[in-house]
DNA sequence: GGATGTGAACGACTTCACAGCG
DNA sequence: CGCTGTGAAGTCGTTCACATCC
């Protein structure tokens, strides 16, 4: 909005929980719900109410003292200042069960991760379709990935897979990687890469449970 | 091992750390290597090494100058502090797509984590199995639960179902829920939790490529 | 009174620099 | 020389306290 350019570069601390506050936000959004602060937020979040307001106004004076934040401009320069206020062109690589729930749920169509096309090297997949979605053959990557330019790849294959189906992406322009096999993938520095290691997220659960 | 008590109480961002060391240390040790340094860890994990040290450190004197870690102690005493060098009963609610993939998935067995029992509210599902595990009745749960003493949960129900299982899971005893479903849980204060939003991950993964 | 935005204090985490062992 | 462990310095993130505005 300003002329100036004030994209204060935010931290990677602030970004995520720009997302937390994104989705209790459509929560309100749904229930009708105009006007919200950064006290109800924090409560909800189990946060701080400064964080809450450094966080916000680190991405623009929303917010009128006294008032609080109007609730749909704050998600939109919520959604602005994260990326996901366009299209994303998504392929997945991979066609088991996690990618099957993966495309069942509704919610990254929702916020703009547009999957555009199936991939797997099991032949006895290959030509049969998830919902309106054919699953190709991993020879057919390079074309298609091309031709509708996708930027983000979904990776669901097993993990002695991951490496080369990365390399795959990687050579098509793929820009960012959301990986679920349990494997470090080694990547361009062009390539961001986002790690959902189920493992890990219930070592760090047991953990909490134990220091207690 | 000392006789003092010396948990210096790691913190969070350590113990997440010393899950990724976990990975890389359990591959290498399938390649038969017997000892690693503290660079070598962090080449691998993009990480800086003098970090590295410090985790180990924090963990106990496993180092020697010169010559590195021993692999397989190393392994061993960052599965005590993290509480994965035993095995945690878990049951599971919700049998969908993404509860197969998980299922599917042996590392959870590995690492400790022994689901012992399924549950669903859909009528059609009851009474049918996924491998060796029956899928039971909600209604079941609190007596299955508390028979088998299930200390985690894993919640893979639609979001508008989450919460009511969740509190079905805290009055049985559960003190750790992993959550799937995106929704914000109301928990006691005694039960850790922790959320997978695949949204979240992919919005995240937006927000690093235009960053860049 | 109710709520935001922010300098300043505080705390947590990371990296440097280096002593010391193998 | 290679590598660990750690005081000290530096960087980053969080919380307090309060001026300000509705």
């Amino acid at each position: 909005m300003n002329p100036d350019e004030s994209e204060h570069r935010l931290s990677r601390a602030t970004a995520s929980r720009l997302s937390l506050y994104l989705r209790c936000l459509s929560m309100w959004q749904r229930d009708g719900i105009a006007r919200v602060s950064s006290g109800v937020i924090a409560e909800t979040l189990g946060l701080n109410d400064t964080q809450v307001r450094r966080d916000l106004a680190s991405i623009g004076s929303l917010g009128r003292p006294g008032i609080g934040y109007p609730l749909s401009e704050l998600i939109e320069a919520i959604r602005e200042v994260l990326g996901v206020n366009r299209s994303w062109k998504t392929i997945l690589v991979g066609v088991g069960n996690l990618a099957r729930a993966l495309l069942r749920y509704r919610g990254f169509q929702e916020q703009g991760f547009d999957i555009v096309a199936l991939f797997d090297s099991d032949p006895a997949k290959v030509g049969t379709a998830v919902g309106s979605l054919a699953i190709r053959a991993m020879t057919e990557l390079p074309k298609t990935a091309r031709t509708c330019h996708a930027e983000i790849g979904i990776l669901t294959v097993p993990a002695d897979f991951a490496q080369s189906a990365a390399d795959a992406m990687a050579e098509v322009g793929i820009r960012g990687i959301l990986n679920f096999a349990p494997v470090i993938l080694r990547l361009p520095e062009t390539i961001r890469c986002v790690n959902v290691d189920l493992t890990i997220q219930l070592e760090q659960l047991a953990f909490q449970i134990v220091r207690d």
